[in-house]
DNA sequence: GCAATTTATTTTAGCTGTCAAAATAAAAAT
DNA sequence: ATTTTTATTTTGACAGCTAAAATAAATTGC
């Protein structure tokens, strides 16, 4: 048996957000947290929010007839199940359109933005062209709106249907604050882009890094829906990781994300964009396998037109059999099980989730990797650490960017004061 | 400035347990977070709760009410305070003797434990010796009831006095769980010490791993107590860490603790007392510089009689100007900077406490090792991450585990149903 | 088809924890 | 001694739950 497991698109089961919130999840009213569980499920019934939360069958009824009456639940018309005896239980379900949130992902080459519903559904989805270069705050915020009118306008909706707008983009960002702190899309530094944003629009608006809204998309939509703790490790054009913890994203100390790419592998290592030495990066992203193929290939044929192109030659020529090429991958490989097994040796979590356009290179994600990764970690009795390969497509980060404000608009609208 | 902070001990300034949890810390009762609030602070006026908690001052009265006549807390006496007018405030204490806990740390050479009174304060201490040899579960429970025996005969205590023991010892320990997956001082594994111990006492035991007592101990009475995100890193015979995210003690997602000695840092790099290559652990350990010595030094003065001296003399040939005996430590050294640094990158905790007895060899904690990892790491623009080094003594380990129980007593016994 | 049985949900009455506001206490200032 | 100030306690009310009783809506067994 693979440990491996690939995933093309999971329209997992039904519902969003995460499951399995063991038991009582402190923090939020038990309003609330009746809508998250309905909502986590897709559809439940009032007995199994009274099993679920451990409260007596009247507050059940109490709190899901409000919620009724809110507008933000309703009961399923079509029978639930046909077995058993006694009355049948009603499902209940979300009511898809008493609210919408849009994602968004900002990114070079192209802008892309969801429109999903309060169910979770992707109702609409948008893509704007994005320029390869740094860019003013202003100049970014134009794309910004350029994108959600679009978006807004293919699905028919007003800004007024939308709730909260979740914004995803590379860099250092200051989640809570709402900073750029530093964005390789921006020019300058320590950007204060929801004050930007608030300026344009009235909605709230919730800011992340790119590794982050990965992560969530995860947590909401794939399979980290039932895991308490797991990490997701993209490779793209840098390497980052998002960390859930206790059913929560984890953004460190200082709420600013963490950094697995510029973890170092290596004492006085290959050279990081960075300008230090021995970062994991520096041995897995994009430009380290590029810089590589100059040397193992022909000078005509390595420097092809850009990056992209001269990675794809460089795969095509390490699957066909062409051993300098082959090294280069093979390298890539290991350190990524030197990587990976780091983050298992420090965060033990139960599950690591590969994702990003890269992982086409099966060359990083080979069996050997996987083995060579569990081989490289420390074993005394512990389950070993499952290792998911998440192919899907552009889309999800801006789902997961859309799942940032599903989470922080149901926190105000449901949980808060503020009531329909 | 140096970054660099050394405490030789931290009498802290009064109470225990973790300081600033920020405003109500969900989970627990309001009984038991204005107990904890009190003892957090030595001692606290019904005004401090009730603005500390957010809570009006009726409910301030009621709940102090309730903890004064269950024992657990008392007025103190001698006036708070001259200045200002108005009716003075009367501070609250914990009463110390409203219970006890023991805390016990079973070492190789010798076990350690205390008796810590309800207010944090430390009783009494006993040390029994220890053999270095793995040993079967009945003998390490055999020497755990001696030295029971012993601390509570020197404190004049009897066993009903005791409310809950801790117990740290080394290995991979399943903390929830009370087994022992694999540790150093047992001939088995996956041996039961709850079980175990249950058998044989009648008192609440929780047990951990000794890096996570150290950590603990850090957060009840040392430095980390008004941090809610930090690292503990210790240098022994092995590279051990503890992490408190949220002012809570981390334990990975098996709850089994973390490994930062087998992350690795080299591809196929030194060999580890684990088999494999490249941990951490291989570079900085006892043992890894020990058996340079042998290379560095001459025959006869490098094999002294134990590994202890060897590495003291290396230490000593190191500090006179030997040349090799520097590059190990210097080697040493720029290895602890990385790693480090990589659990800055990975977890950017506002602090690092480096503890332990090493600590002693300040090769490894010299201001350039300090100096290179916060070269090491990303900074773009995130406050650096200050690092202390705790020299304090082998008590502090035992007063971890008694933290452990303390805390433990406290859920039970204050926010619990059972009420004194 | 009708009563008995079973399970789900709603109603009811009551308890607990918490709050706001008023009352009381204990000092300093005048 | 009186006023002012601040701390604490008392009081009355309310929100959020719960347990238990009542009601609803099926299925099963005659």
């Amino acid at each position: 048996m693979s440990s491996i497991e690939t995933i093309l698109q999971s329209n997992a089961t039904e519902g969003c957000g995460p499951l399995l919130r063991g038991t009582r999840n402190a923090g939020h009213s038990l309003r609330q947290e009746a809508f998250e569980f309905v909502r986590a499920h897709g559809q439940a019934t009032r007995t199994d929010i009274t099993q679920a939360l451990d409260i007596s069958a009247g507050s059940a009824t109490t709190i899901t007839a409000d919620l009724i009456a809110s507008g933000f639940l309703r009961e399923v018309e079509r029978p639930t199940r046909e077995s058993g005896r006694g009355r049948p239980r009603v499902a209940l379900e979300v009511v898809p359109d008493s609210g919408f949130v849009i994602g968004i992902k900002l990114a070079f080459r192209r802008h892309i933005a969801v429109l999903v519903d309060f169910a979770g559904n992707l109702i609409a989805d948008a893509d704007f062209p994005s320029s390869d270069n740094r860019r003013t705050v202003d100049h970014l915020m134009d794309e910004a709106e350029a994108l959600i009118h679009k978006l807004l306008k293919s699905a028919h909706k007003t800004p007024s249907d939308v709730r909260a707008v979740g914004i995803g983009l590379p860099g250092i960002i200051d989640h809570n604050a709402g900073i750029a702190v530093w964005s390789s899309m921006l020019q300058t530094r320590d950007e204060d882009l929801a004050q930007a944003f608030a300026q344009r629009f009235d909605m709230p608006m919730a800011l992340d890094n790119d590794a982050n809204m990965l992560t969530l998309a995860e947590l909401w939509f794939g399979q980290g829906r039932a895991m308490a703790d797991f990490a997701v490790v993209t490779i793209e054009s840098g390497v980052g990781m998002g960390l859930v913890l206790n059913n929560e994203l984890y953004r460190g100390g200082h709420g600013m994300g963490l950094e697995l790419g510029h973890t170092k592998v290596q004492l006085d290592g290959a050279l990081c964009r960075c300008g230090q030495r021995g970062c994991l990066e520096a041995y897995l992203a994009d430009y380290a396998l590029s810089r590589e193929a100059a040397t193992a290939l022909d000078h005509g044929t390595a420097m092809a037109a850009n990056p992209e192109a001269t990675l794809e030659t460089l795969y095509q020529q390490a699957k066909s059999g062409h051993t300098a090429a082959e090294t280069i991958f093979r390298r890539a490989g290991r350190y990524l099980s030197l990587g990976l097994s780091n983050v298992v040796q420090l965060f033990d979590p139960a599950l690591i989730i590969l994702s990003g356009e890269r992982m086409q290179y099966d060359y990083l994600y080979a069996e050997t990797v996987l083995s060579e990764m569990q081989a490289m970690t420390l074993n005394e009795g512990r389950k070993p650490c499952k290792v998911a390969i998440h192919a899907w497509g552009d889309l999800v980060w801006a789902r997961g960017a859309a799942a940032l404000a599903l989470s922080d608009v149901t926190d105000t609208l449901i949980g808060g004061e503020a009531r329909a």
